[in-house]
DNA sequence: CTCTTTGCAAAACATTTGCATGCCT
DNA sequence: AGGCATGCAAATGTTTTGCAAAGAG
C-alpha cells in the first residue's frame, strides 16, 4: 500500500481527507516502524499547536479499521506502523528502542497443528531487541 | 512450584507472610490460569472488605520480581497466573473469556535461528481462542 | 522494637466519550 | 446545506507513589 491508496482508502469508505489525516498517514509512510501515540501527537503538534490528541487516537483507530495501520501495545502503550503487508501474514522482530521492526515471513503456528479442545482464534509472535543503530 | 514454596520463597528473601499474600497466593494456585488484576481484588474484597487495590498491585509485582508469578497482558490490562515452570522455557494457549491457558513446549525461536543486525533480548508467542468450557 | 506492609489519598498516565462548533464535499 | 471532523471538557480505567498508621517477626 502507498500513502496516496491509503488516502484513496478513506475517501472511498466515506470519510475526508483533512490535512491532518493527511500529515498522519504520510508521517507514517515516512517512519516505516511502530510509532507511539504519543511520537505521533508530538509531531502532529508541531504543525497545528491547537492539535488535540483526541483527533489522533480517533484517527489512529480509524485508520486501523480500515487496514492502513496495524497495532500492536508495548508496555501498556499502543503502538500503530503501517501495514504494508495486509494481505500477507506475518509477524515482527520489533526494536525496545526506536520501535523500528522487521517483517518475519516465519509463522510459528505451522509448527502448532492443533490443541486439543481448544478453538484458535489469533496469535501474537514477536520478537523484542535492539536493532543495529540501536545496540 | 507450590503454593508453601512459594511462601517460603517470600520469606527467604525477607518479606513477611501476611494473611492477604497467602491468599493471593493460593488464589493463584487454585486458580490456573492467567488472572486480571481486577479479578484478584474482587476475590479479596470478599474476604478483606476494606482492601485497598494498591496492596493487590503491589503484591502481584513482588510476586512477579521474584518468579513466583508471571505477567502478560491483554487489552491493556495486566494478567498474572502461577509461573509453573519457572525453569523451563514456554509459552503459552489463552482463553480469551476465562483466561484459563495450556502450555506448550515449542518455542518457534528455534526455526529463527538469528536476525542480521539485530540483537534479540526477548519474544513473545502466545495464542489466543476459546478453551472447551467458554467455546 | 524495628522494619515491612497496608490503607488512604492523590497523582500519573493512557485512552474514550458527549457535545457544540467548524470544516470538507 | 449536510455530514463528517475537530476541539474542549470531562470522564474512564489502570497503575503508581508518598506518607502515616498498623502489623509481622
Amino acid at each position: 500500500m502507498t500513502s496516496t491508496e491509503a488516502l484513496e482508502l478513506l475517501k472511498k469508505n466515506g470519510y475526508s481527507i483533512t490535512d491532518k489525516r493527511e500529515k498522519i498517514i504520510h508521517y507514517f509512510f515516512e517512519h516505516p516502524r511502530y510509532l507511539s501515540v504519543k511520537e505521533v501527537i508530538d509531531y502532529l503538534k508541531e504543525l497545528y499547536p491547537g492539535l488535540s490528541f483526541e483527533t489522533v487516537y480517533r484517527n489512529l483507530a480509524l485508520f486501523r479499521d480500515l487496514g492502513i495501520l496495524e497495532e500492536t501495545e508495548l508496555d501498556g502503550e499502543k503502538r500503530f506502523q503501517v501495514n504494508c503487508e495486509a494481505s500477507h501474514h506475518h509477524h515482527h522482530v520489533i526494536c525496545l528502542k526506536c520501535g523500528k521492526s522487521k517483517t518475519i515471513q516465519q509463522c510459528p503456528m505451522s509448527q502448532v497443528p492443533e490443541i486439543e479442545e481448544f478453538k484458535i482464534v489469533e496469535h501474537k509472535f514477536e520478537i523484542y531487541g535492539y536493532c543495529s543503530d540501536c545496540q
